[in-house]
DNA sequence: ATTGTAAATGCAAATTTATACATTATATTT
DNA sequence: AAATATAATGTATAAATTTGCATTTACAAT
């Protein structure tokens, strides 16, 4: 249609422009400027620019236009891959895993089952595992033995800093 | 309330974690958890959070979570679920955190809610939870942190604290 | 011009989400 | 403890949004 453009790049204008918190609203708006069109097309609309509805203090509920944010929660979740782990960390000497909701303790319970002597015990919470190395074990030894044990769970390391 | 804390956390942890696209969905996923309650309250939790829900290539729409206001956000998090608190210790480079029966997770959360940078991650029992600062991250650190971030969660940097 | 094809749209129904109101639970004050 | 105030929740319903299907429009290829 000759027009669609046309009208997309005014639907973003308008939520980019002001509160809008309803496509019966932002309908009304658009006929003012003369586009005729339906509500169902509308909602099609908002959904190929990826226009969210976020709640507001002020305004109730109010239209946003993507940006960054979005990409970022969205690679995030893509890097969330095997088996409910996500990321692991280094701090105090102890390693730090985090999982999927309530993935903590059966991933707690295969790393147990490894029975590796580097490790003197786990601690699992409801997302999160914390690993404890026996004195004398170092970061590099707990990375190697998980990269042997279990291959390819090991992704990403903490950065070290002083503040 | 006793378990909403708790609840908000789980929620902001499961859409965090995975695409969800309804409440519907969610509502069934806060049930295997445990969490019994109806679409009502879940829309008014998601209100409350802030939650979006935004069109999205593969799964149609998903939830996604506030970012950037969610430093407004922050002040408000800090500003609840403090009570219960007992005492502040430190301990083998890290925190320790003792609470009311049933309380540490949800301070946990709280204490999540920052997304600071010198907290590697944190574990929650029931009465008990424990902060790993990220390596080099001083005692004092963390307690200028806390102090600066949740006003009136510490009295004192020594030993115990009186709530 | 006609035909074929894909995109755009409207309509109506289904689905999803929000909220007014009543009730219950929790906290605060006396 | 009792009374009062506040906050949280459920129920039922309204409001808002999405979608299947039919129709129309735009455009390309005969």
């Amino acid at each position: 249609m000759k027009n669609r453009n046309e009208r997309l790049m005014k639907i973003r204008r308008l939520i980019g422009s002001m509160n809008i918190s309803s496509q019966e609203e932002l309908l009304k708006l658009l006929e003012k400027q003369g586009y005729e069109m339906t509500q169902a097309t509308l909602s099609r609309d908002l959904k190929y620019l990826k226009v969210a509805k976020m709640p507001d203090n002020s305004a109730g509920y109010v239209y946003i236009l993507p940006n960054i944010e979005q990409a970022v929660e969205e690679t995030e979740l893509a890097n969330r891959g095997l088996t409910g782990l996500i990321s692991l960390d280094f701090a105090q000497g102890m390693a730090i895993l985090r999982t999927l909701p309530g993935h903590a303790s059966s991933i707690a319970y295969t790393i147990d089952g490894l029975d590796a002597y580097e490790i003197a015990g786990t601690i699992a919470g409801d997302d999160t595992i914390l690993i404890i190395p026996r004195d004398g074990v170092t970061r590099s030894d707990l990375v190697n033995l998980l990269k042997i044990r279990m291959p390819g769970l090991i992704q990403e390391s903490s950065g070290s800093l002083k503040n």
